[in-house]
Formats: C-alpha cells, structure tokens, sequence
RNA sequence: GCAGGAGUGGCGGAAUGGCAGACGCAUCAGACUCAAAAUCUGACGUAGGUGACUAUGUGUGGGUUCAAGUCCCAUCUCCUGCACCA
C-alpha cells in the first residue's frame, strides 16, 4: 500500500520548491500570454470562497496556457484609492494609508494560498505615488487635448458618501456604493469627455471576443439613435425651439411640446396668467431627487401659455414642461405625437389634448384611440404631401427632407453622458490642475508630478462640495507654473475608476519612472488576452479601461485601442437560497478551515465543480467532500500501480487517448465543471481497467497527471516526481490527443422500436445499414410486431425500426 | 414595459436532435471493525409488479420529426441588466 495523501506536506513541499524554481519562465523565446484578473480593493474583511473562485478560473486558464507553450504573465494588484478604503478606514478610525496597507498584506497573504501563478514582482498599488504619477499624467494629456474641462451644473450627489457620482454609478437613483438615494447638486465638476468617443466605443464591440450580454449592456448604455433636429418657432416670438425626434415621418402628428422644467426657455414662455403655476412646477422639480422623479407614475406638467407653430403646416401646438423630458439629452425639448408615442398619449389624454393619427394601422384610422401606436410601418394619413407614403421608408428618408428644406437637420444622439470626474474626498488622486487669476486653468508641469496627496489629520468629507483638501491652506496655496502669480491647486480628487482604467498596462513595466509603460514592453506584453471577474463592471471600469485605452493609443503610448481581447465573467458565489455573501448575513465562507481540512487542490476543484463558472452557485461546505475523494483516489490509483509494470494495452491507450480529447475539449470550451466531473470519471475508468488488467501503463497515469496538473497542482507535482521525474510536470507540454487510438471498434447501440429503446446490440462501427438493421431486429426479435415501415440506422447512434 | 439568461431526482448539476439524470453530495443497505471513523461494494425520479419488467417523466399547452430536455409557436415562474433617452 502506498502512503496515504497529506496534502499539508505535499503542499509546504511543494510551495517552496515553486519559489526557488518558478515554473513561468520568461526565456525571450516563448509567445506571451496575459491572462488578468480584476485587481481587488483590500478591504478589511478578507477573502471569502466567492473571491476565490474568480482566482481559481484565471490560474486553471494561465497554467494551461502555460503547459502549451506560453509564458504568462499573470499579475496582481491593488485598487486600494476610493470611497470603500475610505468608507472602511473612518469606521475604523485609521488613516486610509494605514489600513490599506494592513488590508494588502493580510489578503496578499490570503490569496498566495490560492497557489496562483502571481508574479509579484509585477505587483502594482494605485494609492503607490510612482503609480499614480501616471494616472495624473494621463489626466493632464487629456486636459491638454481638450478632453478634460471644467464645468458648473447639477451632477448626481450622494449625501451619505457626500460625493459627486459619475451617471454610471447611479444604480435606479441610488448610490452604486452605499444604496443612498441620490440627489442633484448643482456643483464645480471636473468632467472627462467620453461621449467624443461614443462612436469607436460603440462601433469597436464588435472587434472584442466578449460575453454578448456585455457588449449588449455597453451598447445600450452608450445607445445610440438617429433623427433629426426640427426646428419650431415660437408663436409671435423671435426664438425657435428644437426638438429632437427619432420619428421625424410622424412630424404632422404632433400636437403639443414639451419642454424639461430645466430648459433655458422655459420660464421666459410663461404668459401673465401662467406664470404662477409654471415658476411652481419648475421650482418644483428642481427640488425632486432621481428617485423621486423615476417613481411617479403618473405624468404631471404645466401649460405655458405659449404656442409653438409646425415648420411643416403651420399649426399651432401648446407648449408644455414637464419632468419626463430631460434636461440633459437632445436638446431638453420635444415634439409630442400622442398618436404614436405612448409618453406623450398618457400626457395627452390626461391633460386633454387632441389625438393626430398620421400612420394608418391595418390600412385604417383607429377609432377611439385607446393606446398609442408606436410601430413604423403603415402608410402615412393626414400628412399633406407625405400621405400615401411608407412610414418605415419616410421614417429614414425625412431627416434629409428636412434639412432641405431648412426646417432642421438629420441628427444623431447618444445616452452616454460626459464622466463627471472629480470627487469631493480625501482618499484618491489629487487632479493636477493649478487654477491661476490670469491664466486660467493650468496643468501641473509633467516633470512635477507626481502631485502628492497631502498627509492629514482629518480627512472626513465635508459634505459642503469641497473635497477636505481645500481645507489645508499651505497645500491649496501655490504659485502659477505659468506666470508665477500667487494661484490655488484644484482640490478635488479622482474617482476609484481612475486608476483601474489603465493599470493593466503598467503591470509588464512597473518601475519604468520615465514613461507610463515603455513602447518596446507594450508591444511585446500588451494587450490582455484574456481578462476574468465578475459581470458587476460592464458599464463602468470596462468602458472606461476602454476609453483610457483608446485614448493613450491616439497619443502614442500603446499601439492598440482595446485593452481586453478576451472577457470572461464568472458567477457569484452565495450562500443559502442564492443570498450574498456578506458579514451582516452572517453567511461568509473562509477558504482558510477548508484549505486546513481539505487541501488547496481540493478547493481549488472544488470552486470549479461547484457549477458552470459562468452561472452564479450556492455554497455547499460538503461537496468538497467528493472532490477530496477522488484525489485521494487518484493519489492510491498512481502510487499502488507505478511499480506494477503495468503493460499498455489497446484499452488503456484507447482511455488515454479519449481522456485527454475529452478534458481538453471541455477545457477549452471553458467548461470547467464538467472538467472536473471528467476527471472523476476517467479517474472511476482507470481504476476498473487497473482492476481487470492487474496494472495500469505508466504513459496514461503520467498523461492524466499532466491533465490535472493546472487544476491540482501540488499533487500532480509530487505523483509526477514520484513517477521519476526531475522536472516540473509544468515544463511538461499539454498532451495530445490521437484521434486514431481512440476509435472505437465497437459500439453499443439502442434499438428502438417506434421511437422506444427496446434492446441493445454491440455493432462495428464501420457496418453496413443492412447488417445494422438485421442485428438489431434480431435483438428486439420477440418484440417485433406488424409491418415495418421504415428502418432508421445512425451509424454509431441509433436503430430505430417504425412498425405499424 | 424592453432586452438577456434560466426552469431536469432530496440537492449541485450532465446530456453534437439519438438509451434523460453523467459526475458528485445527501440518504439507505451490505462488507471490514468489539465499536466508530475512514475505506470498499451495492441501491437510489415517480407509479405498478415477487420478478427479468411495464407505464410514466426535463415549468405548462400545442407543433415539427422515425426520434425533442434540445428545434418552432404560445404561455407561466424566477433571476440579471436597462428603464420617461423622445
């Protein structure tokens, strides 16, 4: 009998041997392969199995790459700037500088027990001044090219973290953070101009290898629609309103306007009678929140007793406000066809304004109209010279029209909305802009940076707009770069997302002081080919990683405009009843009793068996169990035949063969529970064919060894040195399957009989239908009744013999 | 409301249109043991039968097909994302 399996000694072992010989070279021969994780936040309360499982995929994936041949670069680091370090370090009553420091170490420490091929020496830090020198380099590039700028307006503000919040971190009205309910601010921003590359964003999705769900989610965001802009004049006024519409065709259908309260028109259209109630509505709405505004059903708005006249005919249409048109997107105004728009027919019915149906539906104009009808097709009714038309066609060809005519202009619009960039907290980047009385907005010279965050005793948010920076005179006061004059710093900091949309590329170049990454490394390392973590980033550090990227492109520093080739989202791991994993549940698993009790390889399978790993799963403590079994299993199987002798044999290559096709197969296609269960199955094969052979070939054990070496391997280490090895079973490369040796010569097919399985015969597979079809009437013989209609024969699938 | 995903034993989950439930957990029985643990062997959807068996079964209702968990139509439920974007 051999020694039974002590994952404690094997793996103590087996670590430090990794340490004095990596088993991830980097020779200057071998095709790199950058496989990443998304660096995690250190915050104070450790790893659970949930963090885990993301780390596991993305060092099955990195060390099977490795075994085909690549070297890897794989890094970790820490996104520790931010309103969670921060939130977490007042809590505490630390300094954020502290407790982030503790919070690496501690999950340094925890994730070195995932066994991952993390190269360390790569490790970056954003709160690290050497790095986040760069991250305001890149703020000032953008700053010169015209792509940072400041501005005054109402930005999403939450009270509890008392901060500006960019669109994208406003989830349903509430803080992405903290669930507080969001308000409006009306605020000194830094903004970052994404929307000037809405359109690449947009249109270079389809270059990305991506979950389709999240380019979906990135289209959408940025959603992009076409139009046009009709220009409306005022009623005995001078001024003209715009609206825009992406329903030009249904221009004669338009009854009323509708302006956002916020419009700069708005309160100038109000006549004597009006003016009252429409200074209420638009005080009114100034004091609503998001959520307040997203939760009224019902539609309110007030006549401003103005009247707008149709460039198309002439009419003369009201001209409302209302909160559902919004401020910020086309041009905060609207044209309103109650016929074909179910906003405006709810706006319409209940403050009585007349119905224009324009596109005719089933060839008829519908009698008391009781929904709006908003498809485009149909043709086109009470629409002057457009009547007889299609409105489908009419919908593309009126824009054009249109502009002809002068009456506007064929448009496009998008809801992507600039990235209001600067926040009023301690803990991130500061932005280095010196404001200057007689220059102006000056950027902090490059060679000054990095603009350091100043040490403080209280770093607390103010609440008042103002970031606790502006608080520390001998800071703010400085002296303009330009000029000289006396000037003051800017004193907001950046977001969290600042650092995380470029760290990636500083990975491969990390204590490179004159540049961000070198040219010659980014073009050798760069870009990610496969990037892993959770779907919760779709729209935020994935679109902006992809805009930094597109922007260091355009000025030079990288070659390419898309920083991951490759995304895989792995599902959340919860607790009971699919509840997240969270200290106030009370339901956090800590990998560190099961890697005491079970072993590292056994968790590590484990994380993956627990389900697909694209499909969120339910912790169960228990199934490691299973996994904990067929590794001692497989531990016996080795260790009792390895000196057995046992002879190859047409079975056991035919096994072999078929094992490393299927796990290979299953691996590849990122199947990775079912590689699991693979295992355990040619594990169970193996062990009933070394039963009957009295041995098991030595070439097959070694060969399911090396297949289980990324996902097992301290174990797979220590079997492959037991088998006489003086090498890594890393330095192994991944086995091939034979497609000859393992075909099979014989198959057992079911023989059905109208479609139900009524026997079984053992055939050749290379047989003829005629032979096929007799043996297997021969099998079901005593069940054969009537005439035989049709004989169906699949080779190596089925017989099935249709009899009436 | 719109978009995407999912619904299969007690549980997690497998199934290029071809014998549904692989693999594992839990459970039950047996072996070993003074005993327990560990390990090994076996059973394990439901109903009926002593039985080799028979019928039935992948949310629900239809359809296509020799054959449907898988394809098509309709419908219900759950999850995720977006949500007055004109």
């Amino acid at each position: 009998m051999a020694a039974p399996f002590n994952h404690r000694a094997v793996e103590e072992k087996w670590r430090k041997r990794w340490e004095e010989h990596p088993v991830n070279v980097n020779d200057g021969k071998k095709p790199k392969y950058y496989c990443l994780d998304m660096f995690p936040y250190p915050s104070g309360n450790g790893l659970h199995v949930g963090h885990w499982r993301g780390y596991v995929i993305s060092d099955v994936w990195s060390r099977y790459k490795l075994m085909q041949g690549h070297y890897i670069i794989h890094p970790m680091g820490w996104d520790a700037f931010g309103l969670p370090a921060e939130n977490y370090a007042i809590k505490m009553g630390v300094h954020p500088a502290k407790s982030t420091a503790a919070n690496v170490a501690n999950i340094k420490k925890q994730i070195n027990d995932i066994a991952a091929l993390y190269d360390w020496d790569m490790e970056v830090n954003t709160t690290d001044p050497k790095f986040y020198k760069w991250t305001q380099w890149i703020f000032v590039k953008m700053f010169k090219e015209g792509l940072a700028y400041e501005k005054e307006f109402p930005i999403n503000w939450c009270p509890s973290c008392k901060t500006g919040l960019a669109n994208e971190e406003v989830v349903n009205g509430c803080c992405e953070r903290c669930g507080a309910t969001v308000t409006k601010k009306n605020l000194r921003q830094w903004m970052l101009k994404i929307t000037a590359y809405a359109e690449r964003l947009l249109n270079d999705l389809d270059k990305l290898d991506w979950p389709e769900k999240v380019k979906k989610m990135q289209s959408d965001w940025i959603g992009k629609s076409y139009g046009a802009e009709v220009e409306f004049p005022v009623d005995g006024r001078e001024e003209k309103i715009t609206v825009y519409t992406t329903r030009p065709d249904t221009l004669y259908g338009a009854t009323f306007m509708v302006l956002a309260p916020e419009h700069a028109l708005a309160a100038s259209l109000a006549t004597e009678d009006t003016k009252e109630a429409v200074d209420k509505y638009i005080l009114d709405a100034s004091m609503k929140s998001n959520v307040d505004r997203l939760q009224d059903k019902e539609k309110t708005g007030v006549f401003t007793g103005s009247y707008a006249v149709n460039p198309l005919n002439g009419a003369k249409i009201p001209i409302w406000l209302s909160d559902y048109v919004l401020a910020d997107y086309g041009t905060g105004a609207i044209m309103c066809v109650p016929a074909h728009d179910d906003r405006d027919f709810e706006f319409a019915t209940k403050f009585n304004i007349p119905i224009i149906q324009v596109i005719a539906k089933d060839g008829k104009e519908i009698e008391n109209m009781t929904e709006a009808y908003t498809e485009a097709s149909g043709i086109m009714i009470n629409s002057g010279e457009w009547n007889g038309m299609e409105s489908a066609v009419l919908k593309k060809e009126a824009p054009m029209m249109i502009e002809k005519r002068g009456l506007g202009r064929k448009t496009v619009n998008y809801k992507l909305r600039d990235w209001v960039f600067s926040r009023q907290r301690y803990w991130g980047e500061p932005i280095p802009i010196i404001h200057c009385p007689h220059c102006g907005n000056v950027p902090v010279p490059e060679d000054q940076l990095p603009l350091r965050l100043p040490e403080v005793e209280s770093y607390q948010p103010t609440g008042t707009g103002e970031s606790p920076l502006a608080a520390i005179d001998e800071w703010v006061n400085t002296t303009c770069p330009v000029c000289g004059a006396p000037a003051k710093r800017e004193t907001n900091t950046m977001p969290q997302w600042a650092g995380s949309s470029w760290y990636f590329l500083r990975y491969v170049d990390n204590h490179n002081d004159k540049e961000l990454v070198s040219r010659e490394k980014a073009d050798k390392y760069l870009p990610v080919d496969m990037y892993i973590g959770g779907v919760e980033h779709a729209v935020l550090h994935l679109l902006y990683s992809r805009f930094y990227t597109k922007f260091l492109c355009d000025i030079g520093v990288v070659d390419f405009d898309e920083p991951f080739t490759k995304l895989f989202n792995q599902g959340m791991i919860t607790g009971e009843n699919g509840v997240k994993m969270s200290k106030s549940m009370g339901n956090v698993v800590s990998p560190d009793d099961l890697i005491r009790d079970y072993g590292c390889d056994a968790l590590r399978m484990y994380e993956l068996f627990v389900g697909p790993p694209e499909l969120d799963a339910e912790w169960d403590d228990r199934g490691i169990e299973g996994v904990a079994r067929f590794l001692k299993r497989f531990w016996n199987l080795v260790l009792d035949n390895k000196d057995r002798d046992g002879k190859e044999t047409k079975e056991s290559v035919k096994l072999r063969h078929k094992m490393v096709h299927d796990i290979t197969t299953r691996l590849e296609s990122f199947s990775l529970n079912t590689v699991i269960s693979g295992f355990m199955e040619y594990n169970n094969k193996m062990i009933d064919l070394a039963k009957q052979q009295g041995g098991m070939d030595r070439e097959t054990l070694e060969t399911a060894m090396t297949l289980l070496a990324p996902f097992a391997p301290h174990i797979a280490e220590e079997l492959w040195e037991q088998m006489g090895h003086t090498d890594s079973v890393f330095a192994h490369g991944w086995p091939k399957a034979d497609a000859e040796s393992m075909k099979e010569e014989e198959k057992e097919i079911a023989v059905q009989i109208n479609g139900k399985t009524r026997g079984v015969v053992n055939l050749p597979v290379e047989c003829s239908k005629e032979e096929a079809i007799a043996a297997g009437k021969a099998a079901v013989a005593d069940r054969l009744t009537g005439n035989i209609v049709k004989e169906i024969y699949v080779p190596g699938r089925i017989i099935n013999l249709v009899v009436k």
